[in-house]
DNA sequence: TTTAATTGCGTGATTACTCAGGCATAAAGG
DNA sequence: CCTTTATGCCTGAGTAATCACGCAATTAAA
């Protein structure tokens, strides 16, 4: 019975949160700057996010999303485990490539004392069919007796750093990425 | 002929600016929040450092140097490379255990757009004499034939999502110390 | 006696969020 | 299909709070 919340101006604002805050820096993007980026008055905003914090919660939760979409799309269900574990590095490492500002702006987010407990866990919920490939592929013995969330750091901290050198050097962006996967693969599938 | 500046009020202020910033998050820290931790005047820290910027840039050095002191000390110059290596690593990973509010403070600074391009280049002249292991490795063949920049990337990126895992498990700290070692050490030694 | 550190209140700038008035939309009723 | 009406979105100037830093008076070292 009432004018309904726009979609258009719900992705806007998301969208010109990446664009300032990757510029700008967490710190210092106000959410002035983020509304006119996306074209809405200031109050606005805040009907569509109750608090500042608010807004930056649904925006690590919408890359994270998006992340996880990236990396199950396509995916090789019926290849060897090396593949697969090549194919989800390749669409990670792909994806910090293709989207530099969401990537930053996850740098910043990553250690944003805004972003809460919840928020973390609620974002890691789309990425359990990866930890799962790890889990089969230690039972399997493919890789490495080692605890599966561990696995998924040094794989996520590896990818950032490949990532960086991606960016910096795009010309060796190709060799950088396999570089970095035949690092993580070497450290962590089982030697025989 | 006049008052000089205390050294230990300057170093104050760069210890109270770890502890605070370290609990409550670059952001959230205002400057009264660290003079008076301190135990100084608002005024005072603004003697020692002229914005809060120079302080932050002030507290990146600061603290990378310390970093760098613990890894170059006592280094077993006539070892293996492998021995070097781990000896570094140890030296890392323990520093980060050991100073938990100074990682945090670390991993806030990193990312944080106060950091000038300068105040990194020269934070990271320190590990220079760790670079140059790195070197000698690839030339002997130790290590395969990587980029050194982006070998030191990828052994920092690995050492802090091991450094992480150490303090969620302080029970197995010993245990990833090692297992996080390992999978460096698989990931960029010559196989052969 | 001179110089500069020290103090802590003052201040101008910034910012997250509010709110009153205006307006668009969806449902109800004809 | 048109009108009515209730609902809640949209706007942007306003506000209270916060903060980095300045400054005039005071104090301590040389």
């Amino acid at each position: 019975m009432a004018r309904p919340r726009s979609v258009d101006k719900h992705a806007a604002i998301l969208d010109a949160a990446i664009q300032v805050i990757a510029q700008r820096g967490l710190a210092a993007t106000p959410t002035s700057a983020i509304s006119k980026a996306a074209g809405v008055a200031e109050g606005t905003l805040f009907t569509y996010f109750k608090t500042k914090d608010a807004l930056v919660n649904a925006l690590y939760l919408h890359i994270k999303g998006e992340m996880a979409d990236a990396m199950v799309a396509d995916f090789p269900h019926h290849a060897a485990m090396r593949q697969q574990l090549q194919y989800v590095w390749d669409c990670f490492v792909r994806w910090g490539v293709a989207h530099p500002e969401k990537k930053q702006v996850m740098d910043q987010l990553k250690t944003a004392a805004a972003i809460t407990a919840d928020t973390r866990q609620a974002a890691a919920a789309p990425f359990v069919a990866i930890e799962q490939l790890f889990r089969t592929s230690v039972a399997h013995g493919v890789l490495r007796d080692y605890p599966v969330a561990f696995i998924w750091a040094c794989m996520a901290s590896l990818a950032d750093a490949t990532m960086n050198a991606m960016a910096r050097e795009p010309d060796a962006a190709q060799a950088y990425r396999q570089m970095g996967f035949d690092i993580l693969w070497n450290g962590i599938a089982q030697g025989n």
